[in-house]
DNA sequence: ATGGATGCAAAGCGTTTGCATACAG
DNA sequence: CTGTATGCAAACGCTTTGCATCCAT
């Protein structure tokens, strides 16, 4: 018998699929894999992208030739669900939506976000992780994770005109 | 005759009032400083904590004596001119709405959340800032700022029962 | 079989906006 | 005076939910 708080956990045995590792927490929580939720997963998990609940929804809702259309009330419920199973983790909010990320057999990392192109752009960085952990040791607390977004202007939008001399920048 | 961003960068004079401040901000823009506006700044800089829209709109929304009754509408509106003008940031998300916090005269720090209470608790660590200047610089960046929440639980619901003894803890 | 899951449409909720009226400069 | 700002209420956009039906186990 496999212990309760145990999937919190094994995140360094990267072997089974999004689906499989899914269907394993739906059985702790008493829930079933159902036709719905598996389109749902593979469809999030088609690609390593950052995506919101809306752009599940426009690919899902409209019928589809293998016939895996689902309502927009399923997704919502479904991507609540792979939170909570640890495959997926809200990494910011841009235009009043949640973005998403695989959080499943994915390295941690932060996201710059440009202000001009709305981008996000991963970095990795194992100083912050490393800080954090300390600086929430000396206030007694307890860290489960982070959320990190850096703002400012990505490199691409930095040059702007481009054509445009710049001798006379700042007299 | 000043500058276009010089207002940008004088952070280091900590003298004006928020009031003035506004003001100044408001006045580069066209704009002008109402008495609803002043009601809502001062109402938001009578302390230093933590707030979201709903608290001020309760509080300024209902009549009070001194007749600064306020719109909700006008308090949305002006919170977002606060962000603008740089007088208060968005520090955090909890329970569907963003928390702001001053962003004036206030030294930069971070917040752990806690996931049981729902606590802001505020950090310094310069570190941080250090690193993700010098991460930022290194992928052509231009950084303007970070938002960082720090997930976990506080010491204060770390230890829970409190009352029954510990010894069995961990058998 | 049968309790959980889906789909639909309606409701929720924080936030924004159109418009007529009311002031700051 | 005149262009801004306010207040009200309606509109918005994302997300959640009630309920009848459906299906995984």
């Amino acid at each position: 018998m496999s212990d309760l708080a145990v999937n919190e956990f094994d995140r360094q045995e990267v072997a089974a699929s999004p689906v499989e590792k899914f269907r394993e927490y739906l059985a702790t929580q008493g829930k079933r894999l159902t036709q719905e939720r598996e389109t749902i997963v593979r469809e999030i998990f088609a690609e390593h992208e950052h995506f919101d609940s809306d752009q599940i929804v426009a690919r899902l809702t409209q019928p589809r030739r293998d016939g895996g259309r689902v309502s927009r009330a399923t997704i919502y419920r479904t991507i609540s669900s792979l939170e909570e199973a640890g495959l997926i983790r809200k990494v910011a909010r841009s235009n009043d939506r949640e973005v998403y990320e695989h959080d499943y057999g994915y390295p941690q990392h932060d996201h710059f976000i440009c202000e001009k192109c709305q981008q996000l752009v991963e970095f990795r960085n194992e100083e912050i992780s490393a800080v954090l952990e300390r600086v929430a040791a000396d206030h007694g607390f307890r860290m489960s994770g982070h959320r990190l977004e850096v703002h400012g202007i990505c490199a691409e939008c930095a040059k702007p005109p481009s054509r445009r001399h710049r001798k006379l920048d700042m007299i």
